[in-house]
RNA sequence: GGGGGUGUAGUGUAGCGGCCAAACACGCUGCCCUGUCAAGGCAGAGAUCGCGGGUUCGAAUCCCGUCAUCCCCGCCA
């Protein structure tokens, strides 16, 4: 080794050892006759001295570097003298005398700087990450995730699990997110996708008597970007046999508060055990079914109130089988005119054709829209409904369902981060529960899986599915984190009947069930345990633990938003010998930008 | 596919029709300096204001287009 100690492991414990460092100058302190580096590798930082009466000819060599060299350094741990201690650095009380100096490499002057914690264009960033993930906020965040990932291997482990992996090179599946194809050269115009999840996979692991099976899993889902999304993304999969509901969501239950009292034992839950909503608790007072529990403001139905009301809008929503409802902003009756502008073109960008609004000054008139409209007796049941109090704004939207929940529940999020109404370190867990199986899809006219095919419906929800399918709840089960949706499983079908029962309510030809899943069905016919499952996204965890705004904070090597790798440059133009071997022809498209 | 924001030295920002052949901070280069730790002092280099076109007597500044990037909608069983 180059090194016997990591620089920032020193101690007093170490003083007088003479040892080996080897790191990164981390910042070069020169004041002519003396120098000082703050010499960093992994473990930290530590201050290394120079002076020509120790370190005789290396004081120059000393003096000579700059940021970012690599150093080898050989010397004397040394207490600091009297006063010059350094309470703000763990390595503070001592610093090592050089007695040689090498340089390991020089380095360029960086694009940024390594040091401190400036802000810097994201760009710049990914385009020199191996730069990036030198800085201090990266290698914090990459130590987090990779105790998460360990605490997650030891502790299934413990508990039975086997870590098994699966293909990356799998079969295509129409359903769902839009696959990554792989052409075969072996086999013209055939192709492997990349797996959106092992999900197949790992319940054929159950069929062969494995039990209990894990994977930290890479999948791969080719759709546009967002701030938590990204075009391959981290999956802790997790299957088990004989189990119920009960069972998978006492597991992840059990798996992540242990996590979080091993590992981040600052960090403060909101509820242990985790409040359970149903989905349509859910929707019903928060308007989704991803809540952020960190906060009230819950949605209110006034629909009966708008009904007959004499406001047309209102009236006209509840008469074409539409809702009103409404939230209170607490202390927001301020808002200005252009503040309210812009909530409403906020949930205009849902499909809300408006946003009404009454605002209840602490004194004064109260100012509204709609106010004028309506009775007293009626002003007055909507401020008791929304328990408002002098200084509130109540926020109204009369739509369809689907756009009265949606805007409002976006409203919701979006108010409760500008209001700053919640602690940002808080983790708020919760389960939902009792989804139902399958939803309407109007624009296709059929029955869709709301989570999977291979859901299964509740016991005693299995007689709904020949005349009211939309009614039968499936055993699914999602993990919200700070509204964050976070893991997601079920209880899978192991019945060969009613799997087909499924496919034919949702108006998949058994013909292109086998075609597509045959494997699957001919797996099921084989002696199938009874089981479960749960999927967690790492990243988005990882994400919220580390309070870092996306997951490209918490991934090595991330894709920009455009699903590029600016680093690399991927993709690139294919090699036309490639293309030829993989019997493929570019026919349309634009030509690749040379790469950044 | 659509909407919005941003683009000015290496980095972060200011300037938003003439006072700008562009300012500040950090970084960088050189010199001085033996107790600093965001060291300090002095001197200096570094930008065709993303790119193209237009309006104007005059454009970093206004308009159009384009590219890049971020956020969002659609999409993501």
């Amino acid at each position: 080794m180059l090194k016997s100690h990591g620089c920032g492991e020193l101690r007093a414990e170490h003083i007088g050892q003479q040892i080996r460092l080897a790191g990164w100058v981390n910042r070069r302190r020169d004041h002519g006759g003396l120098t000082f580096l703050d010499l960093r590798d992994r473990s930290g930082v530590v201050q290394v001295v120079a002076n020509p009466g120790t370190s005789g000819e290396f004081h120059t060599t000393a003096a000579d570097v700059r940021a970012e060299w690599v150093l080898q350094i050989e010397g004397i741990v040394r207490l600091r003298p009297e006063g010059m201690q350094n309470a703000e650095l763990p390595t503070g009380q001592v610093e090592v005398e050089v007695h040689r100096l090498q340089v390991l490499n020089p380095a360029k002057t960086p694009p940024f700087l390594i040091n401190e914690e400036s802000e810097v264009d994201e760009m710049v960033r990914l385009q020199y990450r191996y730069l990036d993930l030198r800085r201090e906020r990266m290698q914090r965040n990459l130590v987090l995730r990779h105790k998460v990932i360990k605490y997650i291997r030891d502790t299934l482990d413990r508990r039975g699990f086997l870590e098994i992996e699966t293909p990356i090179l799998f079969k295509a599946t129409p359903e769902g997110a839009r696959d990554y194809l792989v052409p075969s050269r072996l086999y013209p115009g055939e192709v492997y996708a990349l797996p959106q999840s092992p999900q197949q996979l790992k319940q054929l692991l159950m069929v062969s008597g494995l039990e209990r099976y894990f994977q930290i899993a890479r999948c791969f889902r080719d759709e546009d970007q967002r701030g938590d999304r990204q075009p391959e993304f981290t999956q802790l999969d997790v299957e088990m046999s004989f189990v119920e509901r009960e069972d998978v969501m006492a597991l992840l239950e059990e798996l992540y508060t242990g996590m979080l009292a091993s590992l981040f034992p600052e960090r403060q839950v909101q509820a242990t055990p985790w409040p359970r909503l149903t989905y349509p608790e859910a929707q019903n007072r928060f308007g989704t079914d991803r809540p952020d529990l960190r906060f009230g403001m819950e949605l209110k139905d006034v629909s009966d109130l708008a009904a007959g009301s004499g406001f047309r809008v209102f009236e006209a929503a509840v008469a074409s089988g539409g809702e009103v409802r409404a939230i209170n902003a607490k202390g927001c009756a301020g808002f200005s005119r252009r503040e309210l502008d812009e909530l409403t073109q906020f949930v205009a960008s849902f499909g809300a054709k408006g946003l009404a609004y009454l605002a209840l000054p602490e004194s004064g008139e109260p100012r509204s829209s709609f106010a004028k409209f309506l009775a007293t007796d009626r002003l007055e049941a909507l401020r008791a409904r929304l328990e408002a109090e002098p200084g509130d704004l109540l926020l109204f939207v009369a739509d369809r369902r689907a756009v009265v929940l949606e805007s409002l529940a976006r409203l919701r999020s979006h108010l409760g981060a500008r209001l700053g109404l919640y602690d940002s370190k808080l983790l708020s867990f919760c389960w939902v529960i009792d989804f139902p199986l399958v939803q309407w899809n109007e624009q296709e006219a059929r029955w869709d899986p709301s989570h999977h095919l291979f859901t299964a419906p509740l016991p005693e929800d299995v007689h709904l599915l020949e005349h009211q399918p939309g009614r039968a709840r499936g055993q699914q089960y999602d993990v919200v984190l700070n509204g964050h949706e976070t893991a997601g499983g079920s209880i899978r079908i192991h019945d060969r009947a009613l799997q087909e029962r499924i496919f034919q309510l949702i108006g998949l030809e058994i013909e292109t069930a086998k075609q597509r899943f045959g494997h699957m069905l001919t797996a099921f016919e084989y002696g199938t345990p009874p089981h479960g499952g749960i999927a967690s996204g790492m990243d988005r965890l990882c994400m919220v633990l580390a309070q870092e705004p996306n997951i490209r904070e918490v991934i090595a090597f991330p894709k920009n938003q455009a699903a590029r790798d600016v680093m690399a440059g991927a993709p690139s133009m294919a090699e036309p010998g490639a293309l030829r071997d993989l019997h493929l022809q570019i026919v349309d498209g634009r030509p690749g930008r040379p790469k950044g």
